[in-house]
DNA sequence: CCTGTTTTGTGCAAATATTCACAATCCCTT
DNA sequence: AAGGGATTGTGAATATTTGCACAAAACAGG
């Protein structure tokens, strides 16, 4: 019987974080990092990292640390981004033609095999990779075809919901949208938002208090 | 003597979130909405959407509800986005084209008032809104004389760490850093980091867990 | 002006999350 | 092979956050 321990939200999304400086590390040619070291490149404590990643096992050694490359690998594994992803994305004016062109994502294992979009203007046009620019109404057949499994979201906000719909109905699980819409949803479908304005409130807020204490 | 409080930033990130469906609502025509209702379109328990405007006063009346209008004004005074700022952006490449030509920055109060590059391919290109994309080394000077206020990178990777110095040296205090690189930064200096594969992690492993749970 | 209905604001208890602190373990040196 | 130094994994202590539950306040209708 395994052990059925409930995993916080936030563990996930500082694993993820972890991620990112311990590849910057390898490339450093470093094999071993300590829990103090990942927590100050990460600005956390260090006895967070270790029960964060003591949620999923046992990675480290006593009095060393942990293996650099041993432990990326185990934290892919834990995000399930030790495999590649096929997205399909919908809308390609400048936020969409951005996120296509974006290296990043395929440097992380996520490949944009599929674009979409409503507007004869974008039809056809051929992207970066060898994608072409289909119908919206092909999305249904081609969602299923190229087994998508993540659609991201990048039309117009009154065309969001309407684009989300035929994500869900061809069988995708989850959803990132930049929309900046709230998203109606199945229960058993995922939704993440990201609304850059999130961040600028953020900001705004920070710097308008720091004024106000001064 | 004010009362001194700390207030969560989970506070603040949910604050900012109510923002939005509000601004629906009102455009809807209704006059009064209850924590109920606000925190089923946000999806958040009740209790916790008064507590969290509790911070900043009593906005609602008993037995009746908060006027639309009214909470929508407070929450953007306690946000500071009840005026302006001017933005600065570097690096036009793709995200940073999409970014300035976005049309939810100015709706939300940011407006980009000046641009830069370091390469002779974006210089001097002519942006929506009269903006002229200037060269790197005249950050600083502009970024004085515009009165910037928060700086968005957008460079490549490589030179990130490089604008965000000539920012923080420009007396700039906040950065929106979409480079995907940690950025060093003065104590002084607020940096909020946006990262696509982030939220592309956290969906992974959410899909990917929801299959083996199966 | 009283009564019933509604919904806020908030004290308090429960649930979660973070951090401390230390035994357990490993490596290195002698 | 033993001792000293380092660092993990984790139980227990703290700190924070959430949510319940109810008094306080407003309003409407008689």
């Amino acid at each position: 019987m395994v052990k059925e321990i409930k995993i916080p939200d936030v563990t996930i999304e500082r694993v993820a974080l972890y991620l990112r400086p311990l590849e910057d590390f390898v490339k450093s040619g470093e094999y071993v990092i300590s829990s103090d070291k990942l927590a100050e490149l990460c600005n956390v404590n260090p006895a967070q990292v270790r029960k964060d990643l003591s949620f999923f096992g046992e990675f480290g050694v006593r009095g060393v640390g942990y293996q650099v490359g041993e432990l990326l690998k185990e934290i892919k594994k834990i995000l399930a981004s030790d495999r590649e992803w096929r997205l399909g994305i919908a809308g390609l004016d400048d936020i969409g033609m951005a996120l296509v062109q974006h290296k990043n994502f395929l440097r992380r294992g996520y490949r944009f095999v599929a674009a979409f979009d409503s507007s004869p203007r974008n039809i056809g046009r051929h992207l970066p990779m060898g994608l072409v620019v289909k119908p919206l109404s092909k999305l249904k057949e081609s969602a299923i075809n190229l087994s998508l499994e993540i659609g991201v979201i990048a039309t117009a906000p009154s065309e969001a919901q309407k684009t989300a719909d035929l994500f869900f109905e061809s069988g995708i699980l989850a959803v990132l949208n930049f929309s900046a819409t709230h998203l109606r949803k199945p229960d058993c479908c995922l939704v993440q938002n990201v609304d850059f304005t999130f961040n600028l409130d953020h900001l705004a807020y920070r710097l308008n208090k720091k004024n106000r204490v001064k």
